[in-house]
DNA sequence: GGTCCAACATTTTTT
DNA sequence: ATGTTGGACC
């Protein structure tokens, strides 16, 4: 493919930031305005005119994001020796590789959520605090965002004022010890530990430099300090460092993420080109305009003017729903009447805020037999079998890894009980040594039982094998011998959960896959435990499987399907209770909202439920906030009812107003059990819900608490 | 060491 | 309402 072929069929400002040569370069890429295309096509035209495929690094987020951007890469006839991967899975490749020159261990294990939790538990013990008043996951968050922040350990203890975080300062402090005496990073450190390495040892920094001349950075805006330190050192001396994003899609700094990365890129690099991509080339103009309607309402952002040329498509559809029961049920029929009229099932995705709605929509899926994937690709890895079976594999690649050692040391049950356990790591921590070395002569602790050292023989034989297995054989190899070995088999096949020994055998069957991408022999345990150890939810979407997609809005980012569906736009769902207590944000909801929506391409429908359950009971709702705020034309308002089993909907076509669509409104009539009838004057949303002041026809204006008030909407005719 | 029951919280979003 | 965890009991 000749150069100028790539150029083709591309805009004017998506041809600049394609032959754009050195020099750092920032593209602020409206959601669909070909962003990806861009980047691929701008690798592959680098790649043929002034450098070569394995000079270029391409950064995402997920690994499915990496995943695509090689493969559309390759179409484009790239050459061999490109580079996209996630910060996490780069960092960590690259501690491994270089991690010696700062005093890692390139076996180190990767700490998941529960393994960190495990350290957490250890390490409040170790800093003499209690568990009750400083929660493990409590710590875990505010460690993190220290150190998404690139506040270390040592750092926090001297600033840290009051007694509160005193104590915090300890207990991290100990995290860290107990990570290092284990040779373990959690996520956080693996970004934290390179960004350190780039700072400190120029040497290797010059090294990366060299060999990786093109940076990219995709969704910059979600970018925390340490990231950004990274992505910096890495262009440090060829300031070739090519970032996109977009600040109206935001979503993450709940995790750290700093969108003064994006704000401030020209000032950190005063020679960037900036180039703008505003036509989008995914949605309807009605959906442009119904999402742009909604993000206009955020303070703090920087205008930007989304146009789109495609041709009109249906409204924007808000639909009422009298419960969750009815929405879930809208929503199937929907779709069964998309795919009657000849549309796929993968065409359509389903949002929501929070994962505990999934659970509503998957019954109406199943029920009216629509097949749907769901973006839960990390739940099978927290599998307690997998999870077992994976600590074994741990164990053996790093015997440092005691939060795996415990896991397995008795399961299956090989009579080492608790004492035994405690005795163990006791007289570990007494002679300085980690406990695996001495399970190589259990008869030497104190006081184990006679069974529990013939236990502790087995399991080191066992992990003997293992090693065995996997210094010879192939990844799958290794696996297949941990299940087939290790007791774990017949542990789950008697158990009444008969999926266990399935996800045993998925497992074998990844590991296998995973071999075949490695057919050189350049795969290794190690390695491949390290892909695991990074897979997001996102990144088990098949885009072609032939099933509705259910994810989270947080996971869609990235994504378009042709027809969207929301659901549960209700206020302190969307946005979220949380955004409005302390350091809560309420326009990053707002973004949220925005992401979701501009993922459509033909269809965006919304819906949420008057009443709506949670936690076993049901609770009137109040629509949300951007609903309001969407346009006043070009919206279709549905209404579902809920008939004597039969889900039966009324459309009202852009016949009234859309504020209609609520019961809550400025001028809506109402009822009080005490106060009698009166008149919405004006809504607000504050902190503690809707908050609505009425005019009573009895007493005058009085301010009420939607969810607290029985207030009741009345209809015109019952009006006195 | 395993099983069963009761108490408990339910995590907004995740690499 | 439901799933998880910890403790009591076998």
């Amino acid at each position: 493919m000749e150069p100028d072929e790539l150029l083709e069929g591309l805009t004017e400002p998506q041809r600049e930031a394609v032959v754009h040569g050195d020099g750092p370069l920032l593209v602020l890429a409206g959601p669909g305005s070909g962003k990806t295309r861009v980047i691929t096509h701008r690798a592959a035209y680098l790649a043929r005119t002034i450098t070569h495929a394995r000079h270029i690094l391409a950064i995402t987020f997920t690994n499915k994001a990496a995943r695509e951007m090689a493969e559309r890469m390759e179409r484009l006839d790239v050459g061999p020796g490109l580079t996209c991967s996630t910060f996490h899975s780069f960092c960590a490749r690259s501690l491994r590789m270089y991690g010696d020159r700062a005093g890692i261990k390139p076996n180190f294990s990767i700490f998941d959520e529960a393994d960190q939790q495990q350290a957490m538990k250890a390490a409040i013990r170790q800093a003499e605090l209690s568990e009750e008043n400083f929660t493990p996951a409590r710590m875990l968050h505010k460690i993190s965002r220290l150190k998404n922040a690139m506040i270390l350990a040592e750092d926090f203890a001297q600033q840290a004022q009051g007694w509160e975080d005193r104590a915090v300062a300890r207990i991290y402090l100990a995290y860290q010890q107990v990570l290092k005496a284990q040779n373990a990073l959690d996520f956080d450190d693996l970004l934290v530990e390179m960004a350190l390495l780039l700072g400190r040892d120029p040497e290797l920094r010059d090294h990366l430099n060299d060999r990786y001349r093109y940076v990219l950075v995709d969704e910059y805006q979600d970018t925390n300090h340490a990231q950004y330190l990274i992505a910096r050192g890495l262009a440090l001396n060829h300031e070739n460092l090519c970032v996109t994003g977009d600040p109206d899609q935001s979503i993450y700094a709940w995790r750290g993420a700093n969108l003064q990365n994006i704000l401030q890129f020209e000032e950190d690099f005063p020679k960037a080109k900036v180039i703008r991509l505003e036509e989008n080339f995914r949605s309807t103009p009605q959906i442009l305009d119904a999402a742009d309607a909604v993000i206009k309402h955020n303070r703090k952002r920087k205008r930007k003017a989304l146009f789109t040329c495609n041709p009109a498509g249906p409204p924007v559809r808000v639909a009422r729903c009298e419960d969750q029961h009815a929405e879930s049920a809208f929503v199937a029929r929907e779709i069964k009447k998309h795919v009657n009229a000849g549309g796929r099932y993968d065409d359509v995705a389903i949002f929501y805020r929070t994962n505990a709605l999934s659970r509503n929509i998957e019954a109406a899926l199943r029920n009216a037999t629509i097949p749907y994937q769901i973006a839960r690709g990390v739940a099978f890895f927290q599998r307690t079998e997998v999870k077992d079976v994976l600590a074994y594999l741990k164990v053996v690649a790093n015997p440092l890894d005691t939060v795996s050692l415990e896991r397995i040391i008795n399961t299956p049950a090989r009579k080492i009980g608790k004492t035994s356990v405690e005795r163990l790591f006791a007289c570990a921590r007494q002679r300085g040594r980690p406990p695996q070395a001495l399970l190589e002569r259990p008869e030497d602790i104190p006081d184990i039982p006679k069974a529990a050292v013939k236990g502790m023989k087995s399991l080191m034989s066992l992990l003997a094998g293992i090693a065995e297995a996997a210094e010879h054989g192939a990844v799958r190899d290794a696996v297949e011998y941990v299940v087939m070995n290790s007791g774990l088999l017949s542990h789950h096949h008697d158990s009444a959960d008969s999926s266990a020994v399935e996800n045993m055998n998925e497992l074998i069957s990844a590991a296998a896959q995973y071999d075949r991408q490695h057919p050189d022999g350049d795969g290794s345990l190690t390695d491949w435990l390290t892909q695991v150890a990074l897979v997001s939810d996102v990144d088990a979407i098949d885009p072609e499987v032939g099933a509705v997609t259910l994810m989270t809005l947080h996971a869609a980012k990235g994504l378009e399907f042709n027809h969207v569906f929301m659901v549960g736009l209700e206020d302190g769902l969307l946005p979220h209770q949380r955004s409005r207590e302390e350091n809560g944000d309420i326009e990053e909801e707002r973004r949220l909202c925005f992401v979701g929506m501009t993922r459509a391409r033909r269809a965006l429908t919304m819906t949420y439920a008057k009443w709506r359950e949670s936690r076993g009971i049901s609770q009137r709702t109040t629509g949300s906030q951007f609903l309001h705020e969407l346009p006043r034309e070009g919206i279709e308002q549905i209404t579902v009812h809920d008939e004597e089993e039969e889900w039966r909907y009324d459309r009202e076509v852009d016949e009234a107003p859309l504020d209609d669509a609520y019961e809550w409104r400025e001028g809506q009539m109402v009822r009080h059990p005490d106060y009698g009838t009166g008149q919405i004057q004006a809504l607000e949303w504050t902190g503690r819900g809707t908050r609505a002041r009425v005019r009573f026809k009895a007493i005058g204006d009085m301010t009420i608490y939607l969810q607290y008030s029985n207030l009741e909407p009345l209809e015109f005719e019952e009006m006195d």
